[in-house]
DNA sequence: CCCCCACTGACAGAAAGAGGCAGCATGGCC
DNA sequence: GGCCATGCTGCCTCTTTCTGTCAGTGGGGG
């Protein structure tokens, strides 16, 4: 990795030393010939730095004033862009709007050119299918009982439409175009369920907590379900 | 930069696949032998990177926790991941890959908590609805054009069979479920049209930029289409 | 025991890197 | 204008590195 190395290093002297500097003196610096020099700023160039250079002058290093924490490709910013926007037609509003913030942040902490490619933008996705009723019930004391790993105690109707109460592990919520469903363990049926979030009448915590065997609940999980393996 | 660029796709390919990962899986993946993989590897672990590799399973990445440290909620976590999610029902492979990566070094950069609660996130959506067939002609050269606000020429077939040559300024990729559509002025008709993808036959770049008459664009494309707003 | 897999060494061909030289274009200085 | 310093490019060569193939070792799990 000497040529990487190098860059990294020539990178380095263009921050460090006063602007414009001249191709001899960062040529011996990195302890290369000129004609190389030249290529390594084509390099660095391409790889998106902005290094002006100029006959008789020198080279200077326009940095990108707020250093983004996280680079991220054109492309992998409007991916992001349009999966927001993808989300806007399954998820409910606190999602979405959580994702908006996120993704807001995320733009936010780019360099100033890499965020107006980001407004350049334009592209969206319609497809504004049916709308789904929203749940009746607080979506957020699911999502804390998956998190923490919290057994719920709840009121199902289900699909004959009986009334049960049972005791569950949460693993998660599944979302799909038409309905809002829940994957759990069923500590009444001792098996995996899943339950549609809108045939539930009533839920609570229990208080206690499933983490111990949360590990084994999910690999056995992704046993029984290859074909639907469990995002790891 | 062959090499480096490498390094990198593999370093994300070590974040986003579900650990353990073998060698054979991520030759393939970046496109190089099983040895030269595992000259890979141990220039990534020469690197810093902590790399475990058991044989029989094979490789899992523990992430270097000395990374700029970015805050989201837990609930905007979820969000980006499922909105990633429903990315794949609607985005081509390079788009949906590009923001596999960006989220995986999102969740990358989170502090060992964080990171922990995002693989608790088991939801997923489904409705895997029927595939789109893919683009017969690359969308990097549109997705280029768009952002380099460069003119295209494009062999196009019209809705009522017709082969026309026309040149075009693209102004955005529009994905829907089923049909995937390319925002332009058409400076044939001068005016706006979306033309469907797949009814493209041939397109090259003409070298010419309409940046300067871009902002004009978009405004006047956002006030005919009022009620399907231009996102800015 | 077997199979899968991480790992290592050796070797040869392929690819990239790097230096030297010549030449062009541009901006500043006298 | 003449001159010089400097950025930039093309071409040729040599060297270095990279990479695939082949072979072998050892560990883990069924």
């Amino acid at each position: 990795m000497a040529r990487t190395d190098r860059l990294m290093r020539l990178m380095d002297l263009l921050r460090r030393l006063p602007a414009p500097v001249t191709a001899t003196r960062l040529a011996e610096e990195t302890g290369v010939s000129r004609r190389q020099l030249y290529r390594d700023i084509a390099t660095l160039r391409a790889g998106g730095a902005l290094i002006d250079g100029e006959a008789g002058l020198g080279y200077t290093l326009t940095e990108d004033p707020a250093l983004p924490p996280q680079s991220f490709s054109r492309l992998e910013i409007e991916a992001l862009r349009l999966a927001v926007d993808a989300l806007g037609r399954i998820g409910d509003p606190d999602l979405n709007s959580a994702a908006h913030d996120a993704l807001a942040r995320i733009i936010a902490t780019l360099p100033e050119r890499q965020s107006r490619q980001a407004l350049h933008a334009v592209m969206r996705s319609f497809d504004t299918g049916p709308e789904r009723a929203p749940p009746r019930i607080d979506l957020s004391v699911i999502r804390s009982a998956c998190w923490d790993e919290m057994e719920l105690e709840i009121d199902y109707i289900d699909l004959k439409g009986a009334p049960t109460r049972r005791p569950i592990w949460p693993l998660g919520l599944s979302y799909s175009q038409h309905t809002l469903m829940l994957l759990a363990y069923c500590r009444l049926r001792m098996d995996f369920r899943v339950f549609h979030v809108n045939r539930i009448e009533t839920l609570r915590s229990t208080g206690n907590s499933f983490r111990p065997h949360r590990v084994v609940l999910v690999r056995e999980y992704a046993a029984t379900r290859k074909a639907h393996p469990v995002r790891a």
